[in-house]
This record gives C-alpha cells, sequence and structure tokens, in this order.
DNA sequence: TATACTAACTAACAGTCGTTAGCAAAGATA
DNA sequence: TATCTTTGCTAACGACTGTTAGTTAGTATA
C-alpha cells in the first residue's frame, strides 16, 4: 500500500504536514510550502498532482496505522481490561510516533472532499465502534461499570487523541509510561472491584 | 463588558460561529458569510470593522465565559472532589450552552494575530492552572490519587472540551446529566479509599 | 420640512490562490 | 553520443480574497 518515497516527496509531505498543524489545511498555500522547502510553489508539481493529495496522504496514512493497531489487538484472546490496556497501548504509540500527522488528521480531515471526505468518515465510525466493543465486552462480563459507553468512549478517545498537542517526543514521559498512566486513570475508574 | 447587538449584528454573529465551526475561519471567506445572510459581502461592513473582529467576539466571548464559571467556583469554599464537581458541572455548562462558539474557541484561535494571540494563550494557561490547582489541593490533602497531575489536568480538559463534539441539545442527555456521569467516572479513578 | 443616520447596494482595488504551459539543465539509460 | 526522465525554473491563467469608495433608499430626529 505505502509506496517509497523519494526523499524530496517525503520533505515535502513532512513539511506540508508540519505547515498544515501549525496554521492549518486552508490557511497554508502552496507559495508557503514551497518557500518553507526553499523550491518554487509550480516545483510541487513535479511531485504531486495536487495539494489535497497531500491532505489525503496524512489522513489516510495515520487511518491506516490506527487499523493496524487495531488488527494487532484483536488478534489476540484478551479480557476486557487488559484488551483495553493494550488498545490504549497501541493507540499511543500511533499518536506519538507522528504528533504533527496527528494534529491533521484529528483537525484538518473535514477539508478533504467527496469521495474521500465520506470515506474517511465511516473509517472513524468503525474506530470507534472497535473500542466501543471492547467497553461493552467488559460492561456484559461485570468487569466494568459503565452507566453509558457512548460517553464513556468518546471521552476515552478525547484523551487519546489529545495526546498530540502536549507530548514532546524530548520530554520526561515516554509513550510506554504516559500510556500506562493513562490506561490507570481511566481503568481504575471503570473496575467495579478494586 | 458585553455590548448589546442589534438584531442583524446577532445574527452576523451566530451565522459565523456557525460557518467557523463548520468549514474553519480561513476557508469561510466574508462572501460566505453574506450569501448565508443574503446580503453583500461589502454590506457586512456596515457592522463590522473586519473579518477577524468576528473571531475576537467568539474566542474572547467564550475565555470570558469561562472565568465567570471559575469565579463562581473559586467564590465558595469547598473540599476539592466537591468543588471539581462543581467545576466540571460549569464547564459543561459553559460548553453546552454553545457548542459551536465552543468549537471554533477550541479550534481557531490560532488564527488570532498579536497582540490578542498571545492574550488569549495565557487566558488558557490561567484556566488550565485553575484546574490544576484542585487537582493539587486535593493531591495534598490524600483525597486524590495522582502520580502526574499535569496528565490528569490535561485528559481532564479534553474530555470536557471534547463535549462540543458530540453533545445535542436535542438529545437524551441534559449537561447536568452529563456532568455528574463525567465527574463520576473521573473522580471514581482519582479518590483513593471509595 | 430639512437633516442626519442606518443599512444596504454596485464597482472596484490590490493581492493571493491553486494550477498549468513551456522551457532548461542534469543525470541515467540506450 | 543520442535519447529519455527528472526536477527545477519563469510566466501566466482565471478565480477568489478582504476591504474600501461612493451612492442610495428608508427611517428617525430636529
Amino acid at each position: 500500500m505505502a509506496e517509497i518515497l523519494s526523499e524530496r516527496k517525503t520533505q515535502i509531505a513532512e513539511k506540508a504536514t508540519l505547515l498544515f498543524k501549525e496554521r492549518g489545511y486552508a490557511a497554508t498555500s502552496m507559495r508557503d510550502l514551497a518557500a518553507a522547502i526553499g523550491i518554487e510553489a509550480a516545483s510541487l508539481y513535479s511531485h504531486l498532482r495536487s495539494k489535497e493529495e497531500l491532505l489525503q496522504r496524512i489522513c489516510f496514512g495515520m487511518a491506516e496505522a490506527f487499523f493496524t493497531a487495531r488488527d494487532q489487538v484483536n488478534s489476540l484472546q484478551l479480557s476486557a481490561p487488559i484488551k483495553l490496556r493494550l488498545a490504549i497501548e497501541k493507540h499511543v504509540e500511533v499518536v506519538t510516533n507522528d504528533v504533527n500527522a496527528s494534529a491533521v488528521f484529528l483537525h484538518e480531515w473535514r477539508h478533504l472532499s467527496e469521495p474521500e471526505l465520506s470515506i474517511f468518515k465511516s473509517m472513524r465510525r468503525e474506530y470507534e465502534e472497535y473500542l466501543m466493543a471492547i467497553l461493552q465486552e467488559g460492561k456484559a462480563t461485570g468487569q466494568f461499570n459503565i452507566p453509558n459507553e457512548k460517553l464513556t468512549v468518546l471521552t476515552l478517545l478525547s484523551s487519546l487523541n489529545w495526546l498530540y498537542d502536549w507530548y514532546r517526543p524530548d520530554g520526561s514521559l515516554q509513550p510506554h509510561e504516559i500510556a500506562k498512566q493513562l490506561a490507570d486513570q481511566v481503568i481504575n475508574g471503570l473496575i467495579t472491584n478494586k
């Protein structure tokens, strides 16, 4: 699926991700991007077909990473609490692995046009349902105390997603430690008897 | 502080808030806004000085609302757990009271220019510190079990802020019920002995 | 009735947008 | 050596941007 990119193509993709995160997709012009790299705007089109192609790569690249994480989690036979811990761990890994792309994935997807927009939205829903299923499983077995799993899954996802905003690769907390503390915080509020 | 707005001014402000939320500030043109109201773009300037003025009103209007909530909470002598519950309650009230403005407040503030941008950022920091102080108080008295209060305050805030994304005024959950369930979920994971 | 204010209009400004055409130099391949 | 591909350039396209100037009809005030 993922093709090998030339050095220049990689550089463009990374700079675009950074600028889209910092200024937003709509407020970043192709001239801004070109200047950040040190070439002319028109020269970008030797490497890509359109501005939106850049956004598509970022959004669907992240979606793919989240799906891979999900498949890894689902390939194992685990109890709901352990599975939730692993899901959090994997999710944190994906976000911290590229905070810039995570920010764009979270906030700029609405600038996709059809049919990509609809595809993207349904992928997001699918991922939500994967987490929801873990919560429901734990609820069914009596291991989780959840009055409203929709609310729980959404607050869980917001906590996980907001990571891009404050995680620093050179900070004191490693992704694994963040995942553990996040999981503790969520699960100790969920488990019936502790 | 808040001035009385004519009917037209109110209509412009509300439509702008909605469009800024749906399309983003940068991707919403003054012609879009004018068309949504049914007048010409130039006519907007009979009611406002610039496009950014609209964004400023939304961002600082919300900031003001959050500060009012904070002052109400801080005016009472309460234990940390009860104070946190009240802070959550008040925060949820502010967000649910205007989800469109909340969305713009959260995502579009970076399009403010200086000096408003710096002022805005410091106000956000101040509000974060208000919540942080509650958590630290509860930690100091041994009522809260918090390994890392920075992480806790940021996940709390993300859960609270993401509300704008899924709260529906005509939905089944009332703001008060949402606040209670959110608080239960957070606090039952925090209290040392329950 | 004369005056001033309000809120709309048309027309236009200078600048920016994404993108394309056409061209040139360099390197790889035959 | 001749040809093809890659990657950059300059110039320009039509559309769109926020905003201003100047005007007009209607309403409120003196």
